[in-house]
DNA sequence: GACTATTGTATCATTGTATGATACAATAGT
DNA sequence: ACTATTGTATCATACAATGATACAATAGTC
């Protein structure tokens, strides 16, 4: 179930595109899958049908999901034969870089910090 | 030597306060040390003096840095007594769990993902 | 002590982004 | 054909980000 925080920093559409790119990412939404009209996600998130279209076609220009005039969106079968490329590779890192920089502000050490993030990582992949 | 993406989507402030935070996590920047004027950092990145200002100002709300008029800026000293709090520990794995997915989408798998974070985490700590 | 330079702060204007209200267009079913 | 459903485009509005400018406090100098 995808929900928003209205008054949080980052942006409605951000949110919502963030929502579905992790659902698809952990299978949970898998290629095929119709998502909810942009009117009916809208109303059920209490916000304004122009954001969540938006947000789907964020996604669309993604390659992540299609989206067709009256017949609705559904989310997009991924290729996913190549790997990643260099510069996804290096955003990861930097934004990975920013995470740890926050967490050892936070206090925690090396050893907390590993333990804490491997352990999320195994979760996240135990998903799929 | 910090520097700003004028075209990025992220705000110049944030890519100010990140930057610095980093520097202070890092230990590039240690408790004591003067941070430059506001009005010759901004003359160096080529931006206006005040959004330095909200960038020092940020910090100061964190605990970061201490500013005093005519005096200048500089490196809070830190207690760092108190471990990390649960919010901040969860915030930070929310974050992560985006992370993993955008690696999960632009292709990569648990060993990949695993191996390239791991060795991240042991440089960044490494620099301490 | 008065003066000047240095440094952070406050105020206001301007520009852009996020969100929403409303109308339009394409597809599917009857 | 016609209607319902669904995404899209257009415009308005509120808010955030940045900048221009003026103000205030501290430190040094004479």
């Amino acid at each position: 179930m995808l929900t928003v925080k209205l008054d949080s920093p980052t942006p409605l559409v951000e949110q919502i595109e963030q929502g579905l790119r992790f659902a698809i990412a952990t299978g949970e939404l898998v290629p095929g899958d119709q998502l909810p009209p942009v009117r009916q996600l809208a109303a059920d998130l209490g916000i304004n049908l122009n954001t969540v279209a938006r947000a789907y076609r964020a996604l669309e220009a993604c390659g992540l999901v299609t989206s067709i005039r009256g017949r609705g969106t559904q989310v997009t079968a991924r290729s996913e034969l190549q790997g990643p490329t260099e510069t996804v590779k290096i955003d990861l890192l930097e934004q990975l870089r920013k995470l740890l920089a926050d967490a050892r502000l936070a206090g925690m050490d090396k050893l907390m910090a590993k333990e804490l993030f491997v352990r999320e990582m195994d979760v996240f992949w135990s998903k799929q």
